[in-house]
DNA sequence: TTCAAAAAAGTGTTCGAGCACACAGATAAA
DNA sequence: TTTATCTGTGTGCTCGAACACTTTTTTGAA
């Protein structure tokens, strides 16, 4: 049951050796005869030693910092929530020397952004954990921040061709197969099905198009012989406007209107349609748990919402960097935050996770 | 950014005394003049000073023996989940000087059960994970373990008028009224829906019973004005047989079943049924993800599974002891669980979580 | 054979907290 | 006054790994 713990000084006594010349070989640095190595090393592997993190790091003592680059919280309420999970991340990682700096920038100005990825760039962090909402943008820094050897983290939106230490977030496709699942299973008769796209420039969000074709996919595989009309539609609106007037054309050009699925977090602007003008039979599946989502799920309007977990993306963005930098360990490209369904009765275990 | 880090040779430096005097003041331990006392703690709180944990887990080397007592997973494959997750766990908590034994006890056999908790008193653990299946036959035992002053920690069986460390597991009242929901949205046309409890003492069993609580509760409330009609049973049957007949019969009684229930881990056997009868339009609702359960999830018989996340049962017991002994946290009496919705699209993220 | 340079191996200090022990000064008992 | 006891305080070693520094051994050129 108590496997003795394996010190360096164990592994050079059985060696015949000291513990300076262990070290040298756990670390490469210096010269060391060439039987000895191999003694040491095959001790090492026999003993299955594992190096005492604790005491390595209490010695080292060097600290990690950290940048993280998100857009303003307090512009868009869906980045609160990483924010909270990093910061959490960064309290369980202090005792570890990881400090996190905040680059916070508008996420409806690109020169803002390019603004603040300038500035992480000249504070040379150890780390970046970054949501790349403007893609083309941020093409350029990826070059920069490799070439300066910052290994960066992207959460919530997956880009393609760059090389990030690892990508955190959902996947999209699945993501949109999930949602088209949950209505199929709730829609018995034939009719129309709606794939919106609220406030979103689509041309930038390769991940809502990848969403889409998820969804599509489930409808139009043979099991469903065409039971369904699938249309889909942006939906833009200037700020303290509303989708009424889309909608209702929507509405007027398919009558038959059975669900509708918003691909972003947008649901509850929908959902408050629905509710004014009493369309009750009309499913409703969105993401993210937004409190004005929430209030909609509360009353059935929402029926069910599919969690992207942002509070995890900060969380785990931080703690893949940690794991990197602090920990050694080998990193997996990409981690995909598991496709939480919400709905009214399990809410409550998914607002303050762990 | 960087907080400087206030080590006690600091508070000591200020209070122009020795490390060795505050440490007698940090613990109690030995006596220190009044006045030279009352400098250190308005010190200590003005410096806002935190232990190192990681300096204090180095010297301190104690470790902490816990032990786990839980039914063969050999014998009802559910329980081979909790041992995995409270081996991660023990792998984890390794540097900190846990250990952990396991004593596995036959979970048709009260006898063997008894066997094993006289084991564990006898061990004297630091702290314990149990899974208390037997529960009159566990509850003098709790008494004794108080005595001993041996934290444990309750898992996936919720027990009133006993006073663990803490409970994990789910809210199984909300488990039953989630699957209602999930059912009732696939239902439109009125109907019965059956609560089967298949091979499972329910006398023993309070937890399945509130899921059935749940599970009315919801149908009996206001918005459903008795569409349905609710009806549970008890489905045993012996080992190498099968509960056809007993379904057969269910049927014959209730043509107008539209949906089952399972409220164990047992839908497979159902679902099995169903699928050699080609009874498609039966919805299916059962627990966990046994890989028999998975088979009919993927051929969509079984439409959805909850997750009762044994694995993260396991870990968090053996985590939440941790907490205690080895962290000195508080810990919350009950800790609750997610209750994951599965489906075949997103099983993958709860299959090897984390 | 000698000796300096290079190679290889060994020693000792450090990180922060915990704890055993040593030690000083005060007080009391003989 | 001497000796014992009690308070209060300071010192120094320990945990395991990292790394700077020192010492020993080997090598090869004169």
């Amino acid at each position: 049951m108590k496997k003795r713990i394996v010190r360096i000084k164990d592994i050079a006594e059985k060696a015949q050796t000291s513990k300076g010349t262990v070290d040298r070989v756990l670390h490469n640095r210096g010269r060391v005869a060439d039987d000895v190595r191999e003694r040491i090393l095959s001790i090492i592997k026999e003993l299955n030693y594992e190096p005492n993190f604790i005491a390595q790091s209490l010695k080292s003592q060097r600290t990690y910092n950290l940048a993280v680059l998100i857009p303003d919280p307090d512009a868009d309420s869906y980045w609160e929530a990483p924010k909270i999970g990093l910061e959490k991340a960064e309290k369980e990682l202090r005792q570890y020397g990881v400090y996190i700096s905040l680059f916070i920038f508008n996420s409806h100005e690109e020169q803002s952004f390019i603004a603040k990825a300038r500035e992480v760039s000249k504070e040379h962090p150890d780390g970046l954990l970054i949501a790349p909402v403007f893609y083309k943008e941020a093409l350029p820094f990826f070059e920069e921040w490799a070439s300066l050897n910052i290994p960066y983290v992207l959460f919530n939106t997956q880009i393609e061709h760059v090389n990030p230490l690892c990508y955190i977030g959902q996947d999209s496709y699945r993501s949109g197969s999930l949602a088209a699942k949950i209505l199929s299973f709730g829609l018995q008769s034939p009719g129309t099905v709606l794939v919106a796209h609220v406030n979103e420039d689509i041309s930038n969000s390769a991940h809502l198009i990848t969403k889409e074709a998820g969804f599509r996919d489930y409808f139009e595989s043979d099991k469903h012989d065409s039971k369904f009309k699938i249309i889909s539609k942006e939906i833009n609106f200037p700020d303290g406007e509303t989708l009424d007037d889309q909608l209702d054309a929507i509405l007027t050009e398919e009558p038959q209107l059975k669900a509708i699925y918003v691909t972003n977090s947008k649901a509850f602007e929908v959902a408050s349609y629905l509710e004014k003008k009493a369309l009750k039979h009309i499913k409703l599946v969105g993401y993210d748990l937004l409190t004005p989502n929430l209030n909609y799920l509360e009353k059935e309007i929402i029926n069910f919402l599919i969690n992207q977990n942002p509070l995890g993306q900060g969380y785990w963005g931080i703690h893949q960097l940690a794991n990197f930098l602090v920990f050694k360990k080998d990193i997996q490209p990409i981690k995909f935050l598991p496709l939480d369904i919400i709905t009214k009765e399990n809410l409550d275990y998914y607002l303050d996770p762990q």
